[in-house]
DNA sequence: TAACATTTTTACCGGCTGGTCAAATATTCA
DNA sequence: TGAATATTTGACCAGCCGGTAAAAATGTTA
């Protein structure tokens, strides 16, 4: 399986820490481009209204949690509306799962094998916690999904994001192989990261509660980054 | 706010990896020991037969995502018997995060001050991740109740979880403090600890498909184990 | 065993759920 | 313009939702 978004994100990669896209759906023109007729502006301004607006719902509550009269309601739009552009709620959700996660895995994909391995890591790592950051709904809503048992997108996982993850650890693995890196199992540093760099967008609630941080307040990514890049460039980088 | 139940999973932390309870509703006779009115025998075996059934329930879908008919249905039990015992679904969720919020901070109560904190974190991870293993749905039930914003733990998150991560990172300070660990914020790494060792539970699904691993298959926890222990301890304490 | 308390069941409720349908309205374009 | 097409609406549905009430069944104890 082939992807080619090497793009969506190289300009956050390329300045250190610039904006991300408020939304993803800001470009609904570039569709996939098959013979599947030409979509009206209606179309798809409503589309990605209702995408937006399913969003911030099932990333609140999950798929069976969340309601279509409340995704309809956000989106400023009457239920049999929203239904005349996606036939089911679970059209919706797989919709907005699919299109999220290339965006979701760019930071992975752009992980490159000739790059240093301190530099390659430590972006990814900073571009992984800016996504967390920016992005707090993309990430809850793949944790809500995955944790359900990954329903609507099991298929994905287990071909797409299992083909990725392989390309990418063998790339660790090589700087391993090199020298370069410590010795360690290379698809068990990829699960820290996320599971380190993700943590500060699920886990939102509770870092604040502890830090004692406001809803607005993002000054503690700063330290998280600080840790995150000691913690896995210290620790597994040789010089 | 004091709490006392350091004993609840000690036996886990003196060997290295023996069994976790299957289920935590095995001593329900010791309740809240208020001057509640005594508990019947049917109302305890009952009480715990539907708190485990919400576990199930809960655990999955989340608080609206999950339904009292199946809750019910799970504890082999008519709704209106269930309501009998809890007075709404509010009530069943909120009981059992109470009752389960204890067993999910244990390990990190037992983090001692006077002991070595290589041994020390390296048990502290050990002890997490065997968490993750033996009790993936409670790991999943507070995954779910923090990504919807902790609407009926926050208080506790507030007030409890504080200060315990405030006693535990002040631990973690004073080894930073005499030379034992390197300068780093003792509060994310916590959240570092938290993170990486609860994805095992929490993404299990992700992790199988990226391993190709079956359902009951859990060799790759041996890995983790190596890899969380070598980033975390080798990193952070000197020698 | 009889009186009492506890537990379970049956029947039910109003409101919400995902979703349908046909009619009404707005937009596009020849 | 007007016909064709695309969009929106309101009325509706069967089944599920959390929860109630009261009677029936069961257990406890003197």
């Amino acid at each position: 399986m082939r992807h080619n978004r090497p793009e969506a994100m190289s300009d956050i990669v390329k300045d250190s820490l610039p904006a991300v896209p408020e939304t993803a759906f800001g470009d609904p023109g570039a569709e996939t481009g098959t013979a599947h007729k030409q979509k009206t502006r209606i179309q798809i301004t409503n589309e990605a209204k209702i995408l937006e607006a399913a969003l911030e719902v099932f990333s609140k509550d999950g798929f069976r949690g969340a309601t279509l009269d409340r995704i309809a309601s956000a989106a400023d739009m009457s239920k049999p509306n929203l239904l005349y552009y996606f036939s089911s709620k679970e059209d919706i959700h797989i919709a907005l799962l699919t299109k999220l996660l290339d965006l979701w895995l760019a930071p992975l994909r752009n992980l490159r094998a000739d790059g240093d391995p301190r530099e390659e890591l430590s972006l990814y790592i900073r571009h992984k916690l800016q996504m967390s950051r920016q992005l707090p709904r993309e990430s809850r809503l793949f944790a809500n999904e995955v944790l359900r048992g990954a329903q609507h997108i099991g298929p994905l996982l287990k071909e797409d994001l299992h083909d990725l993850v392989d390309e990418k650890a063998a790339i660790i693995q090589s700087w391993i192989d090199a020298g370069k890196l410590a010795p360690c199992d290379p698809r068990h540093v990829i699960f820290a990261i996320w599971a380190t760099t993700q943590h500060y967008a699920d886990f939102d609630v509770q870092i604040r509660s502890v830090l004692r941080r406001d809803d607005d307040d993002q000054s503690h990514y700063a330290d998280a980054e600080q840790l995150l890049t000691t913690l896995f460039l210290g620790q597994l980088v040789k010089d």
